[in-house]
DNA sequence: AACTTTGGCGTATTGA
DNA sequence: TCAATACGCCAA
């Protein structure tokens, strides 16, 4: 075996230095070379010394590719060229080497045989408020370090500058003894490194992290997850991938939206790491340094327990990124901490570049109409089925067989085909395989290329995508609404009662098939053209059919809810509870009605029994509190109360953060939300407690919504006279 | 610095 | 009080 490439770095010299994998499981050093490359428009006319230009074959906006034969050559031409704007070079260089010889990290290389390390530091402070690097008597107590199933914690062995320096070089030699291809920590870019960094400056050690001797590098980044940026102090160390658990438990929250906490201890009960309290050794933060000590028994294990859990969330979290890498010409950190499109343009690109093919710039999308999307039925129903298309989008893009205008090449859908049999050949795999550590391998491999293909029609519809086209997505949402459309039709002449259907899925009422839905599927499954296959998911005793996108569904033993009228982490805890139990009563899980319950907030609310935690709405904020008070102070509008909590907190909360806030009592000139917003943080029961009547009108709002579920006729009015 | 899409519900703010 | 509008959050 020639070895598996495990790390790549560019030095300034335009040299490559490879980190290769030995059969002993050791990395080997190697230097490689780059002739670095960029594409070029018709108007850059620059010439360097050192650059070769070539022109492209077929029709696109870059004409001509450029290659350097040094470093300082392809820098020196990229600033001329960079003002006319009609330059496109791929960043980092790292990804250039990789997609000039078709090369991917990790290529051969099993999870298991990936050198990880865990890394966690504990610091102290003297005034035991909470240890800052910038402090100079706040020190690094102790860098734990997990390499497989071993610990080797670094000790800090007396409270001077000296000894923390030998700490900090300890460190680096550690990570050069034992190599590792990966860094993982939680929080570990703004903690962390962050503190090491500091503290290492300030005692002039160089933070010699890196692999062949290098020095990590620092810089402010940013990462959008979901609705939300996180700004966090990146650290690259050449050679070895930084992963941070925190910002890939954010990722995965997106979609499971089930995480209260993002901390480690929280995300590692919530993954079953620690499955009880008494598993894992707890300390309080003030706590930290008193324990070290006097209790370094207790210390070490509290540190053990983090190392621990932080490789056990990354053994959950990290695969799919470690698959993705032997995709794309990335690095493991680059495809932690980018999104799709810029993975799925590298393909094209390595392509185009290959093939010497002219480059096309991101077209114009123009808005298109997406699925199809309906609630049928309000109310409560029995004998539910749920049916869906297996992978409506992708198989549809094959069904219609074009590929994007923009690609002349034609490696679209070429790319999608591959990448559906590898993804399947690996889903089977992960069901046959003798080994179970293989089975975990390819079901890893399976998902991630799941996600990849379903990413493409989205891909196709984003502006920014290099090879984007919006006609051909949209005839992509067109013949899936036409294909629910049609299905609908059917499942109705089988005198099923359609209750909710969403682009690719239908929840319908059967009293005739619910036991056999097979059979229903096959006299349906009639009409579906060839290449699209739909399925059976699942069936339910009973659906509460609310609006389009909002249910409740029952099995018997669970209960699923859907949509954000009903599962919003917005709402107010005490309304969110009221929906639960409504829920619970509707589909027959519970025989008690909600009606109790609202009559029991209403005179905790009226003696102001209820905690204010109950009442307070949370909100992530989608502007910094600084930016909001200028735009508020140039006459901006609307006012939000979310905002206007935040700028009462401090230290105000950052963009992204949650704030919750209350409600007080109008006063004169002072009505709307915004107004009478106040962060829970800042409440007082005497001195600003909560409206009660705002609260007691939300349960009003509540009964007109939700009462005729149970009943209920609001006559309107009658309740606030209770009061 | 980074970026997959559209559709839908509920709530708050505004201005009339 | 009512509409238009913006936004947060969620489904797929």
């Amino acid at each position: 075996m020639k070895g598996t490439l495990c790390g790549v770095w560019v030095d300034d010299d335009g040299r490559v230095h490879t980190a290769v994998s030995k059969a002993d499981g050791t990395r080997e050093t190697r230097i490689e070379t780059l002739r670095p490359f960029a594409w070029l428009r018709d108007v850059v006319t620059a010439e360097t010394e050192g650059v070769t230009i070539e022109t492209l074959k077929g029709e696109g906006t870059f004409t001509r590719l450029a290659h350097a034969d040094t470093l300082d050559a392809f820098d020196v031409f990229l600033k001329a060229a960079k003002d006319t704007g009609g330059i496109d070079t791929i960043k980092p260089l790292e990804s250039q080497f990789l997609l000039q010889n078709k090369a991917r990290l990790f290529a051969d290389l099993s999870f298991g045989q990936l050198r990880r390390c865990q890394l966690d530091i504990e610091t102290g402070s003297t005034d035991g408020a909470f240890s800052q690097a910038t402090n100079p008597d706040d020190r690094v107590l102790a860098i734990g370090l997990r390499f497989g199933d071993r610990n080797r914690i670094l000790v800090l062995d007396a409270m001077t500058d000296e000894a923390e320096k030998r700490l900090l070089e300890s460190l680096n030699t550690a990570l050069a003894e034992e190599d590792p291809d990966v860094i993982e920590g939680h929080n570990i870019f703004k903690f962390d490194l962050d503190y090491l960094r500091q503290r290492a400056k300030r005692l002039k050690v160089p933070c010699a992290w890196g692999r062949f001797g290098q020095k990590a590098s620092f810089r402010n980044s940013r990462l959008k997850i979901a609705e939300r940026m996180v700004d966090f102090p990146r650290c690259d160390l050449p050679g070895r991938t930084v992963v941070d658990t925190y910002l890939l438990v954010q990722q995965y929250d997106i979609t499971t939206r089930e995480l209260t906490s993002y901390g480690l201890k929280a995300v590692a009960a919530y993954f079953g790491i620690t499955e009880d309290d008494d598993e894992r050794t707890y300390l309080a933060g003030d706590k930290i340094h008193e324990a070290f000590l006097h209790d370094r028994e207790k210390f070490i294990a509290y540190l053990s327990d983090d190392l621990r859990e932080t490789r056990g969330v990354a053994d959950l979290l990290l695969p799919t990124y470690f698959e993705q890498v032997k995709t794309f010409p990335i690095l493991l950190q680059e495809a932690t901490l980018r999104g799709t499109t810029s993975k799925i343009d590298l393909l094209f690109l390595e392509e185009y570049y290959h093939a010497r093919q002219a480059c096309p710039v991101p077209p114009e999308v123009a808005p298109f109409e997406g699925g199809y999307t309906r609630s049928f039925q309000e109310g409560v129903f029995k004998h539910v089925l749920h049916f869906d298309v297996a992978s409506l989008y992708p198989s549809l893009l094959m069904s219609i067989g074009r590929n994007p205008k923009n690609d002349t090449l034609g490696v679209f859908i070429p790319l999608l085909k591959a990448l559906r049999e590898y993804r399947l050949k690996y889903k089977q795999l992960a069901r046959t395989s003798e080994d179970a550590d293989l089975r975990a391998e390819y079901q890893a491999r399976q998902t991630s290329f799941k996600i990849l293909i379903n990413s493409f029609y989205g891909y196709l519809g984003f502006s920014g995508a290099r090879f984007g086209d919006g006609e051909l997505a949209a005839e992509v949402t067109r013949r899936g609404r036409e294909l629910l459309q049609a299905l609908i039709d059917e499942f109705t002449k089988h005198d099923c009662t359609i209750l909710e259907a969403d682009t690719d899925g239908i929840y319908l009422s059967t009293e005739r098939y619910f036991d056999e839905p097979d059979t229903l599927l096959a006299k349906v499954a009639g009409i579906l053209p060839p290449g699209i296959e739909l399925e059976y998911d699942g069936k339910y005793t009973a659906m509460w059919s609310y609006k389009a996108k909002n249910y409740a569904l029952y099995d018997g033993k669970k209960i699923t809810i859907r949509g954000s009228a009903l599962r919003s982490r917005g709402i107010e805890p005490f309304l969110k509870k009221l929906g639960n139990q409504l829920v619970h009563f509707l589909v027959g899980a519970s025989a008690e009605s909600p009606l109790g319950l609202v009559d029991d907030y209403r005179a905790r609310l009226a003696s102001r029994q209820m905690p204010v935690a109950e009442v307070a709405k949370s909100e992530v904020l989608g502007m910094n509190p600084d930016a909001y008070e200028r735009f508020i102070a140039e006459g901006g509008k609307p006012r939000r109360a979310s905002a206007e909590a935040a700028l009462q907190m401090n230290p105000r909360p950052r963009m992204g953060e949650r704030v919750a806030y209350y409600i007080t009592p109008k006063q004169k000139g002072k009505t709307s939300d915004w107004q009478r917003a106040r962060p829970v943080a800042l409440y007082d029961a005497t001195t600003a407690p909560y409206d009660p009547g705002y609260y007691t009108d939300k349960l009003d709002d509540w009964l007109e919504r939700y009462g005729p579920f149970l009943g209920v006729t609001p006559p309107g009015g009658v309740q606030g006279e209770l009061l």
